[in-house]
DNA sequence: CCGAAATCGGAGGGCTACCTCAGGTTGTAG
DNA sequence: CTACAACCTGAGGTAGCCCTCCGATTTCGG
């Protein structure tokens, strides 16, 4: 007598199971990009179609679920930031990241959590943060190596320009989505060599940074 | 006989109401400061160490609340651009009346809501932005016409800078009080008629301006 | 077509906040 | 000192959300 029994592969899902699986990852991209990574858990399950239940056992945690329905996103974030990062002018990387970004984070409060707050105990997340912020970095240092971008600007500004978009897209995105080009092209001309005045106060130092993105969740999640 | 009863002047209080009252605006300026203006009304009642009865007495709504918490600064705001409009640059008018607004907003998220969104149902803030609107327009135009400030921008941007930096000071002000101070610069940088590169979209119109901060009290207020 | 395992539903307990109101307390005019 | 209006309290009803748990349902291999 053989043992026929076939297990199905490891990780895999009943056929309702996988169904249920999409629904909930589709309602929680559109309620996540509406509302935030704040967002009620019962308002995702409900707009599914489905019981709060099958939400938990698909997603223990919140984190679960947002690091799911932000995979894609995060890998067009890197993906990004690896092509600025070797663009020639070095000019064009960096206004090529920050129009990205931008884009990611237009008619997407979810993304903008995701872009500009912080999530201790999210690995992946914070793995594509810091990812996203070295690249960062040396788009920076290369525009500057070559003149375009004004030498006084730190690494850390970058994050400045993240959160003031995520409140201008905020605002904008309903009534006009692409509004906020506006706003980033007014950025960019304040972050050319040409049009350095002297700032008034140091950047943030890196810690402070990190800091301050805590500061911005603390608000709303958990 | 004669009725000698003298009524106490009209909206006269109590002693100890009058006490009660000083004590929940206190409250309520550093809750609405921390929490912005979505903070729980319960929070505040049990920080003024009173009941919450006693703040639904005093305050009925919540925006008679934030009304008379927010008046001084509103005033400030209004003076502010009263100063501006008619300094000479028109450029330090534009700069001293931008630095101003951020400064009220930076560490109190209660007037950063106040400066950014609409609310419909509270005549005296609604007042009170529209006349700094008003001003900002002619701040604007007056800094144009003497050839500082870029001829492409609107009136309607100035409100960009509101909300982003509404944001920047949530994200930084603990963290470094006067770290706005650098992105303002950079702002303003991008502001000059010398920094200006062509614009990719046209300004929003001042309906859209309305409809934008609109949406942004949509998500936290009532 | 059967039965075990996987999955689902949704009631339920816990929490926090909103706002009201009846009954007790206090300030003050006279 | 008194009496009453003004004031204060906090329980209580409503509501939304979190998360868990277990009985009911569904899937799927054999």
């Amino acid at each position: 007598m053989r043992v026929t029994t076939r297990k199905p592969p490891i990780g895999s899902l009943r056929r309702d199971a996988q169904r249920n699986r999409a629904a909930l990852l589709d309602a929680a991209r559109a309620v996540f990009a509406e509302e935030g990574l704040d967002a009620a858990l019962e308002g995702i399950a409900r707009r599914a179609g489905l019981a709060i239940g099958t939400l938990y056992r698909h997603f223990p945690t919140r984190m679960d679920l947002v690091g799911a329905v932000m995979a894609e996103k995060k890998r067009a974030w890197i993906k990004a930031a690896e092509a600025a990062v070797v663009m020639e002018p070095a000019w064009d990387g960096l206004t090529f990241f920050l129009e990205r970004v931008c884009e990611l984070q237009a008619g997407d409060l979810g993304f903008n959590d995701i872009a500009s707050m912080r999530f201790p105990y999210a690995a992946g997340i914070e793995a594509a943060r810091k990812r996203a912020y070295d690249l960062g970095r040396r788009i920076v240092e290369r525009a500057q190596a070559e003149g375009s971008l004004r030498p006084d600007i730190a690494a850390e500004d970058v994050a400045f320009i993240v959160w003031a978009h995520s409140r201008v897209s905020e605002a904008t995105y309903a009534v006009d989505p692409q509004a906020w080009r506006r706003y980033l092209a007014l950025t960019l001309d304040g972050l050319r060599a040409t049009a350095a005045n002297p700032l008034p106060v140091p950047p943030l130092r890196p810690r402070q940074v990190l800091r301050a993105q805590l500061r911005l969740g603390r608000r709303r999640l958990r």
